[in-house]
DNA sequence: GTGGTCTAGACCACG
DNA sequence: GTGGTCTAGACCACC
């Protein structure tokens, strides 16, 4: 399978799921077109009950990141159909970057940080 | 007040009210010895529970941020008395970052803005 | 062809087309006497599955707007063949006129796109 | 109680309770800052499921029209605070006014109807 | 008290 | 087969 669990992650599963599928989006192992998984698949591979993937596969429409044709599964969309939250977005870096200054890190160390999870991200060719 | 509560953020505010005095520390606005304001204080000031702000100042407590002395209110820390979690460190900034490159935001326009906000974060020298 | 597909569109597709359909009767470019395209024509066209199509057809025939003649295809009634239902008529009208109010539309506004969309409605003379 | 729930109707019920309270505020019957009766009690009144309530709210707030704090219910929102998304807000008349068109009314009624409808809507002075 | 999440299991609508 | 909705009932987090 390609998503996974984590057990010590405070976010409430449906929200893992749908973080774990705009992640392979980003990293481009999903790409417009494509067809997830049914819910049921998803569900039964993850142990998890099937309405929870359904809200994680709700929210994913709802935030135009796929394309659900009922009876015919969820096909993802095109970045352009997506919209953006400029204030929702810069906030989670906001804080995740304090937390590093917190723990002592230097600048530098941190910008260095950033460069290779950025690569690790982009090296798919996701963000063509 | 030093501290401001957004009705658009998702996160409890207990939360808010953590992460933001996080914030106030790591900018240099509050320096070790210094002495926080009256958890009775806070919350008439911000219109919450007082318990809400008991929460956020015990969260601290717990993370090593501030040390509370019975009546005597709840004065900063030295940063060494801080305890890192390496891992819980890096994962929101992951997500942080892969919300980023979702948006479309190149890996240098990324980098730039991360400069900038950790330039903002220690312009008062507070952690250098 | 004459009917095409949205994909942001929550409707389901057999509704759409019935819709689209119903629209192009209103417009006057289907009138009493033609006849629609088969069913597998449409299906074909649009890409969608036989079932999807026939279903639409089934539809516009409970509904009167058709008459489905065996061998012969699906040819437009006239409209006094075409039943009304007082109660569903005006209830889409009152939660479309709802949204726009809600929009912080006036009620000038609303009244002036309502005329703009019946002009466009009737500029072929198909219904007056 | 201020909602009711309709037998005849296809919506799902979530939905009919989403569009219900958008009506209430439409129509002036809730304002700004006004909080709204517990999921508890509406799940209650109208003899329905706690969680289908709970998706009614979720999507009010997702929409933007209250902002739910947790522990303290939800509250109204100010009209600038909720998005517009122009393309499906005149998908919905369109149809209205096509099935008014084929059922044989003339402009001038349906415009008529509206009118009165938008009167109805108003007279509360809700969209002042 | 409030809302949020999750499960187990049912039934419906769509393609 | 697919996703969508709903119920009954549980437990958690927040205020």
């Amino acid at each position: 399978m390609f998503l996974t669990l984590q057990d010590n992650d405070k976010r409430p599963i449906y929200q893992q799921i749908t973080d774990g599928i705009k992640d392979l989006i980003a990293r481009g192992e999903l790409r417009e077109g494509m067809t997830l998984p049914s819910v049921r698949q998803v569900a039964g591979d993850l142990g998890v009950n099937l309405n929870t993937v359904a809200v994680a596969y709700r929210q994913l429409q709802d935030e135009g990141f796929v394309t659900v044709r009922h009876g015919a599964g969820a096909v993802i969309s095109s970045r352009s159909a997506r919209p953006v939250d400029q204030a929702a977005l810069y906030k989670p870096l906001h804080t995740a970057l304090t937390q590093l200054v917190l723990s002592g890190l230097t600048g530098r160390e941190i910008v260095e940080t950033v460069r290779e999870q950025l690569a690790q991200l982009q090296q798919k060719g996701g963000t063509r």
